[in-house]
DNA sequence: TCTGGGGTCCTAGGACCC
DNA sequence: TCTGGGGTCCTAGGACCC
């Protein structure tokens, strides 16, 4: 039987939005930050500072709350193209110290460090645990010396433990736990601290009486099976701190390419409207569709299923999908999703929200010439062309720019 | 916690085929 | 014509994550 090493690191940028918005205005530093919007406006917050947080700011809440909360904070709407920008070179310092990393999002990385032990030893370290351990520390400090932003990591047997490791060590802080000392490390934390419980999960065991991890790890089968359905062994492998060692796969959003022939996932943008006037909904949609469409068409893929989804101002959200055979082409994107749309709006009520999701995506294969294309394929590539050079908004379908207009206007 | 936008994965019912 | 069971795909909804 082989022993269960710790190696497997969690490795989050802490505050990653609020931290490079204070390396783009030094002035940041010290006060209360929140990024997702412009105060007491719509959205909601993305990231704030840990002075931000003193005021009860957390993440996920609205801006107009959070403007509330802390009403001298300063609110920024985000750079998002820095924020790639920067959690990519994030990620080459961290492929300087070990060549398995998996990211999970743009500020959360998994390393895998089984097997590194030897290239890294000195004589200083106590055991193969202390190097790993202390290159850990050098990766997190080599990333807030290099970037200028702050990083924490947990390093365990697991990767769902080293992600809890990861949350509880932060700010800037790294946490390693023991093989052996996982199910005592887990047993007095909420389930809620657990990947894969959120609010809803937390509130029916709460009901059942299982409150900490201890509780979870203990109950009967029967107790979770309605709560996790096909995760239920997993979850509770993961109470007890004995989840697997494999890292996950990639987003594929963070992924060139499908090595491994599995599914390509999917693309999908929505919209949340201040003010619903059903009449632009036609050339929303239209843009929706461009949207997803010159998406796929960059990732070089087509979309075997197009999803609408409608959200009524009373909060009741419909989805509507249809398989359709697999294109990356705007005006077919556009005429299935308008047939959808006619299936889906039932109600009289205003609309607050419209989204457009392409599914079973394919790979496109090699690329046609582009005279042997067919009209409206040929079309999207012409505008993706003038998009490459003069940016994306240079060019749009008649009813987006109709819709623009009349903004304009008004 | 009156709630954005990008995703992943699971469930469950119905259609359809053999 | 009716019956049953299994497999698979499609569709809609929902929980969760960052």
């Amino acid at each position: 039987m082989t022993t269960r090493r710790a190696r497997l690191c969690c490795l989050d940028l802490d505050t990653f939005f609020v931290s490079v918005e204070r390396l783009l205005d030094p002035g940041l530093h010290g006060v209360a930050v929140v990024v997702g919007g412009h105060k007491g406006g719509r959205g909601v917050v993305t990231s704030a500072s840990y002075e931000a947080r003193a005021f009860g700011v957390r993440s996920g809440m609205s801006i107009r709350d959070a403007s509330a909360l802390a009403p001298d904070a300063v609110f920024l709407p985000g750079h998002h193209e820095q924020y790639t920008s920067y959690s990519r070179r994030a990620r080459e310092i961290v492929e300087r110290f070990s060549p398995t990393v998996v990211a999970a999002s743009i500020d959360e990385q998994y390393v895998d460090f089984h097997g590194c032990e030897s290239l890294y030893r000195k004589a200083e370290d106590a055991d193969d645990d202390a190097t790993i351990l202390r290159v850990v520390r050098t990766m997190t400090k080599t990333i807030d010396d290099e970037l200028g932003l702050p990083a924490s990591a947990g390093i365990a047997t697991s990767k769902s433990l080293a992600k809890v490791a990861c949350t509880l060590a932060k700010p800037r802080g790294v946490r390693f736990v023991r093989p052996g000392e996982e199910e005592a490390f887990l047993a007095p934390l909420p389930v809620r601290k657990l990947p894969g419980i959120g609010p809803v999960s937390e509130a029916k065991l709460a009901r059942a009486g299982i409150v900490t991890l201890a509780d979870l790890a203990r109950a009967p089968d029967a107790l979770l099976r309605p709560v996790f359905g096909a995760y239920t062994a997993g979850i509770r492998r993961d109470a007890r701190g004995l989840g697997g060692a494999d890292l996950g796969r990639e987003r594929p959003a963070f992924r060139e390419h499908d090595p491994r022939g599995l599914s390509l996932g999917s693309i999908s943008n929505e919209r949340t409207f201040a003010e619903t006037s059903a009449s632009d909904t036609a050339s929303i949609l239209c843009g929706l569709c461009e949207r997803v469409c010159a998406r796929a068409r960059s990732r070089g893929v087509r979309a075997g299923c197009v999803t609408l989804r409608l959200r009524y101002s009373d909060f009741e959200t419909i989805t509507r999908s249809r398989s359709i055979a697999p294109t990356n082409v705007d005006v077919e994107v556009h005429c299935a999703v308008l047939a959808l749309y006619r299936r889906a709006r039932t109600r009289r009520l205003p609309v607050r929200l419209l989204g457009v999701a392409l599914s079973k995506l394919s790979l496109e294969g090699p690329q046609l010439q582009l005279p042997a294309m067919d009209g409206g394929a040929r079309r999207a590539r012409t505008i993706d062309a003038v998009r490459e050079k003069y940016g994306y908004d240079a060019l749009h379908l008649a009813t987006t720019t109709e819709r623009s207009k009349r903004r304009s206007a008004s």
